[in-house]
DNA sequence: ACTGAAAATGTGTACGTACACATTTTTAAA
DNA sequence: TTTAAAAATGTGTACGTACACATTTTCAGT
């Protein structure tokens, strides 16, 4: 079904169907009528084809986000977004990077200023520096550049997406993984390594939810909670961290709630009496903590789907650039348990999923 | 980039281009030389919109399926090849969807009849009736119509892929999540709920995943296994059900390796003192599933994501017939743990991901 | 050098849509 | 009725590719 056939039936020209089509108006009331009801019926469907070859726009994307080393966190949303781009670069959707120092706010303004200077269709922001990422969403909204927020939500900014987890939930998971099935009375430790100061508040609501279940399953009549903090920039970490879990207290448990657990899982490898002891629970599937899973250290990894977190922010311009569609306001990905079992899936999934090399 | 302008760069017209790119000869070596290699300088890449709009073709897919009631487990693979067909149908993939009564060899091959005679482009199959489906593929293979099998294999069936799950990591990650935390001696009870005679090699595999993680693990020291086979057909079901997992025994553990769980929680719900002492560990997020596993009735449910299956079925057709690209030959998809606190993102998952209504 | 066939190269059209522009019809005022 | 503006409708072209068909060039055999 085309317009050419669509016209024919209507008994009108191409140019009264396309003006119908698209709302241009200068149609009368009954001719717009009639063309609309063969539409429908004949359920008419645009050739995508057809439209993306007159249309041929390029979309430029802008992604901003956190640079990183191999095997940090940042390089899993931008595997996603990568590939994205991979796939959908044939329709017209072309991506620029733009990474920027987590701890440095000038940093992040100056690419800010330079991702402004392109004039973007579209943005992806990861606004892990609030202050000045809240800042860039009203330059972006004052120059009607549609943005997609990633990994954590700022919210009413006008975006069009929040593309993320719900850290909360993820905490009360945590809880559940490492309290629920042991009968014992003890300690659990809750422990935020931190690489700087910049305060996050994807920890906080995780450690948050973490606690809520404790609390609300009535666990915390047998189990003390102990917070600490701990910043790897700083010289004592390590002692830090001994004082933190000691193997020879009645610690049954450590939460760690984020992708730098493996830095406590070294440190429970110096003595075996830790992990034969203690549980520990963190975040994020990234090289270093699937090592520690694998070997037993860690037990469970608690995932978000990071890259299909970074694939699903730029399809999301694909649906509303290029399909007209209106995105969700919200996608909460869904928080995979793993464990020793079910690592090997996971590990593959991506490349599985969308289709990579 | 496009031919035209590789044409003007190579002093040739456009035809002889298109000559070169589709290797079609009547073209002297040194021109193919010269313009092999713009070609390759420009990174030049056909424009999808205007290849699909020039051939036009519509490719037949032809799925073969279990039929199914509402909220069954064949809803859920069905969900996702439909929703890939709504995704998919832009680029002229069509779908004919042929159901057969699983109890019934007949069904199946009246289906499988009618769908050589629909002569497809490709074929989607569940080869839940081993042999009938053995046949088939052969005759699809003496047709040369390729076919993915989705569910469970026939190793050297000549299939493009295979997409589905791992069934023995599953029963070891169900015993996993059955037995490892649980300190206790007991009884474990391996329950085959059916509602039919047929052999079903995957319910088989988990159950030997199950007992190759307990034997591994040691944990078969203080654990008792005992197996039954009900069969929902039988009318003496619901005693034998009673028989198989008593709440005054030692009974600590009942596993269930396929959806139909929700029977065996149904009948734990008539008597408190089960799901107060037993723990239940079943397979697939169906509806009735989500309800006991809500409820508390049980514990665990692995996934395994029926709705990519799928999609991604589907999709490996888009990337062969349209893309041209060698799919792989086996897709596992991850094995998820659900439980109450991940549960609502597993739930709404599916339509995050394919976007949907 | 001339011929005819083979080899090499060029040309034209179709695909379905979007949009600019041209043409026809309607309407209201003189 | 005539007329001009407004409203409605129609026409033509471009997008990049694939493929059928037309034309030109090359070259061996006379």
């Amino acid at each position: 079904m085309t317009i050419k056939e669509i016209a024919k039936l209507a008994n009108v020209s191409l140019g009264t169907v396309d003006r119908v089509l698209h709302k241009r108006g200068k149609v009368s009331k009954e001719t717009e009528e009639r063309i609309l009801a063969i539409i429908k019926k004949a359920n008419y469907k645009p050739n995508m084809y057809a439209r993306g070859l007159v249309l041929n726009k390029t979309y430029h994307i802008v992604a901003i986000i956190p640079s990183f080393k191999a095997g940090e966190y940042w390089e899993m949303p931008t595997q996603g977004i990568l590939a994205a781009e991979k796939n959908l670069s044939q329709f017209g959707i072309k991506l620029t990077l733009l990474k920027f120092d987590q701890n440095s706010a000038t940093s992040f303004e100056e690419k800010a200023k330079e991702l402004l200077e392109l004039k973007p269709d579209g943005v992806i922001l990861a606004p892990v520096i609030n202050f000045e990422a809240v800042k860039l969403t009203e330059k972006l909204k004052a120059a009607n550049i549609p943005f997609n927020l990633i990994d954590s939500n700022l919210p009413d900014s006008g975006a069009l997406s929040f593309i993320g987890q719900d850290a909360f939930q993820s905490g009360k998971l945590a809880a559940k993984l490492l309290c629920s099935e042991t009968q014992k009375k003890g300690t659990i430790a809750i422990i935020s390594v931190k690489k700087n100061e910049n305060h996050n508040k994807t920890l906080q609501r995780r450690i948050e939810g973490f606690k809520d279940y404790l609390y609300t399953s009535k666990l915390i009549n047998d189990i003390t909670i102990v917070e600490s903090n701990i910043h790897l920039s700083k010289n004592d970490w390590k002692k830090r961290l001994k004082e933190a879990c000691n193997p020879n207290n009645d610690t049954i448990g450590v939460f760690v709630p984020s992708s730098l657990v493996h830095y406590v899982a070294l440190h429970f490898t110096e003595d075996p009496q830790y992990f034969s002891k203690i549980k520990l629970v963190g975040n994020d599937l990234i090289p270093n903590n699937i090592k520690y899973l694998r070997s037993g250290v860690i037990s469970y990894l608690i995932g978000q789907r990071p890259q299909t977190q970074g694939y699903l922010a730029m399809q999301n311009f694909y649906n509303h650039l290029i399909l007209k569609q209106t995105p969700e306001e919200k996608r909460f990905l869904p928080l995979d348990i793993i464990t020793q079992e079910n690592l090997i899936y996971y590990d593959i999934e991506f490349s599985n999923i969308f289709n990579l090399a």
